[in-house]
DNA sequence: AATTTAATGTTACAAAGTTCACAATAAATT
DNA sequence: AATTTATTGTGAACTTTGTAACATTAAATT
């Protein structure tokens, strides 16, 4: 139905509706929302008007109502739960972070083979691997973080797709093999500087 | 000339490649290729032909041949350097990171306005930001990890860039103005797991 | 040496996504 | 009330991306 690409772009607008309504504003205009995000006018509209969001010919777009719309779309009146699997660097910056309750995501509990980790007096728990099965069904888990080292993301995937879950946001850089009805996204964040500096710096080699 | 998308599939190639070349393998198909990767076997194919790779009719590609060309397009011969500005958890966790220099990118400094972060005795040292036009210049870095709060993001971004910097990875959930001559990748971890929560868990409500 | 086979490489086709152009229309102005 | 204006909404054109079909060719087999 919706595709990825349109998804993404709606949240972008959400985050910047969420900052107008904060400093005070009522209405927004296509040509406002599209500079803000990065966005042409005639896509923003485009967009609207396929998640069936009506603006004003010429009063532009409410900016309560298209939040409430947005809100609507992705299901923000409940709160998603998550879990983090692998609590070093990187699980650990996730864990931390602040910006998720925001956006109406939990991190439930975290999950680690390292004894060291486990934690279970703080904020977020951290447990041991092989409580993921139980734990994951008992609170109806159904999506993960996944941030264990590349040599066993595969592995422990398994292992959560056999405990339920349907969608993996990994960092580890391999292609997990799952099944068709398991979501995966892969955060990539070597390849993404790679190509960074490719587009930055070597395509711009010449003619710089 | 080359999109991100193509730059994107190279990669995960490459990382592919690697395995198999660690694992002893000479040659690989397209066929093979492309289950690792997750792309078609036709689509292996075509980005090769883009990029002037030649395989044999019946033999496959040669893997070193392979890697080789694919190294020389992102000019892998030479070390990038990069830095990273805001060291709280996700910059600390990119610090820590030992991956990158696998794939010829060395963070060669880390920068802050939190005097506590300041640590000049570690591998990596971390400066105020106040120095990092003078070592930016001095060492003629280009590319920018971007990890500071959002708040901060664009007014951090502008002073990066009048230091030189040609491109930012960006981790702030925001949209960065910048000059067209400028190239910004955004990695928004939010929308990304917002965006997977969607078609994982809500998409399939009805049918599972 | 001729034939079959298993792969690549390319061309044509299809789908998806974006931009463009402009019609529609509600508000503002005269 | 008529006209102008600013903005939305959308159908068509264009562009990009991916898929499928098939022609090509080197190796293997007979
Ligand atoms: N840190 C970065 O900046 C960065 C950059 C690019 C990619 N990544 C990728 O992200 C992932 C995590 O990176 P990191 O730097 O946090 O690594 P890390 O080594 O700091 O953390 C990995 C954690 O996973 C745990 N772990 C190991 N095996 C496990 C298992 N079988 N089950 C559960 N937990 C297990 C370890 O105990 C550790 O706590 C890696 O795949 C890495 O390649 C990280
Ligand atoms: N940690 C996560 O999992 C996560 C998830 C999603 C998005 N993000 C985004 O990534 C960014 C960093 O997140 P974090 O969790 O590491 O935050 P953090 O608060 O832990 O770290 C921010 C660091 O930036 C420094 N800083 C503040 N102002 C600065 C300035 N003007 N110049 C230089 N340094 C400055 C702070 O001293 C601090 O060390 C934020 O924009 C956040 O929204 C993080």
């Amino acid at each position: 139905m919706f595709v990825s690409r349109n998804i993404t772009r709606l949240l972008r607008y959400r985050n910047s509706l969420k900052r107008m309504q904060e400093l005070g504003f009522e209405t927004v205009y296509s040509y406002n929302l599209g500079k803000e995000t990065g966005v042409s006018p005639e896509q923003v509209r485009k967009d609207f008007s396929q998640f069936g969001i009506k603006g004003k010919k010429k009063g532009g777009y409410n900016i309560n109502e298209l939040l409430f719309t947005i809100s609507d779309i992705f299901r923000k009146d409940e709160l998603q739960k998550v879990i983090v699997v692998g609590t070093g660097n990187l699980g650990n910056a996730v864990l931390q972070y602040k910006g998720f309750l925001k956006n109406m995501i939990q991190i439930v509990a975290a999950f680690d083979i390292d004894p060291a980790k486990y934690k279970k007096k703080q904020t977020i728990p951290v447990y041991p691997l092989e409580k993921l099965p139980k734990i994951c069904q008992e609170l109806y888990i159904k999506t993960a973080i996944l941030t264990v080292p590349e040599s066993v993301a595969q592995e422990v995937a398994n292992i959560m797709i056999k405990a339920g879950i349907k969608g993996i946001l990994s960092f580890a850089p391999v292609v997990l093999k799952v099944p068709p009805h398991i979501t995966i996204k892969t955060i990539c964040i070597v390849h993404e500087l790679e190509s960074l500096i490719y587009q930055s710096v070597q395509v711009c080699d010449g003619s710089d």
